[in-house]
DNA sequence: TTACGCTATGTAATAGTATAACATTACAGT
DNA sequence: ACTGTAATGTTATACTATTACATAGCGTAA
């Protein structure tokens, strides 16, 4: 449920942690992208926040609410924003981006019905990939 | 996507965290749990952490990942245990628990057609409750 | 130009959340 | 009694996030 609008310029800042995001295989916690961006001089943990903060709000970056890490988000610019759903493997760690009108839908009629004025939703699935499983 | 069995006996010590639990009117976190409960005796964040665990493995009390909180379950004992779902209201704090069969069934296919083993969803939704929209 | 407002930034300190490690106790089953 | 398992107590520490305050850049109206 982001408010994105069209493709917004970045700050030095907000780039860099943008792309640690993007180079990495799978979601960072903000103290892991701090450690990432030190070679570029980053310092502080509010460094990271504060881009984090801009980019999630752009779009650009999720929150993974159930591991307090971040990734980016996986569709392209200016992609139908459908709040995204999230299944994290337990396993490797990685994630899938998966955004189900019927579900948000459902999500929208539950909250019409309960007269709860909805600005954000928060979707996680938690269990082993494809890839993870033995059998 | 509890994995409770029929009412289990509590220990002291989750007998308190869930009586707390059950006193206060919205979700509390560890550490105020742990402010309710000096006066038995609790000293360390590890008791709260401890009996938490258990709870919620019993389905007596549910995590909230987006406010790092817990609440005790609001269903009564042995009843249908759809995964639940939240709406948290961001102004009065106030905890709605339901449990919507389409919703989680969306899900669990979602995950059947992606081969995801799916052990566990978190579903939250933010905003305002009704009691809290001026208009 | 200067003055103002707004956004972004830098830095240090602190608050809030969660777990590791180790010692001890309780109790059921053999 | 011995063993295995679960619960507990306690200290220390790790991890996550924000407050507070100082500084810098930039656009715009006077």
């Amino acid at each position: 449920m982001s408010v994105a609008g069209k493709a917004p310029e970045l700050t030095r800042n907000q780039a860099l942690v943008h792309g640690a995001l993007v180079r990495a295989d799978g979601p960072l916690s903000a103290y892991e992208v701090l450690d990432r961006l030190r070679e570029q001089g980053f310092k502080a943990p509010l460094q990271v926040y504060r881009a984090l903060d801009k980019l999630v709000a752009f779009g650009l970056v999720h929150r993974l609410e159930s591991l307090n890490a971040f990734v980016a988000c996986s569709h392209a610019e200016g992609e139908t924003e459908e709040p995204a759903a999230f299944a994290i493997c337990d396993s490797c760690g990685g994630v899938t981006e998966f955004a189900d009108a019927r579900i948000t839908g459902d999500l929208k009629a539950w909250a019409e019905t309960d007269r709860f004025s909805l600005t954000g939703m928060t979707i996680e699935l938690r269990g082993l990939c494809a890839a993870c499983q033995t059998g």
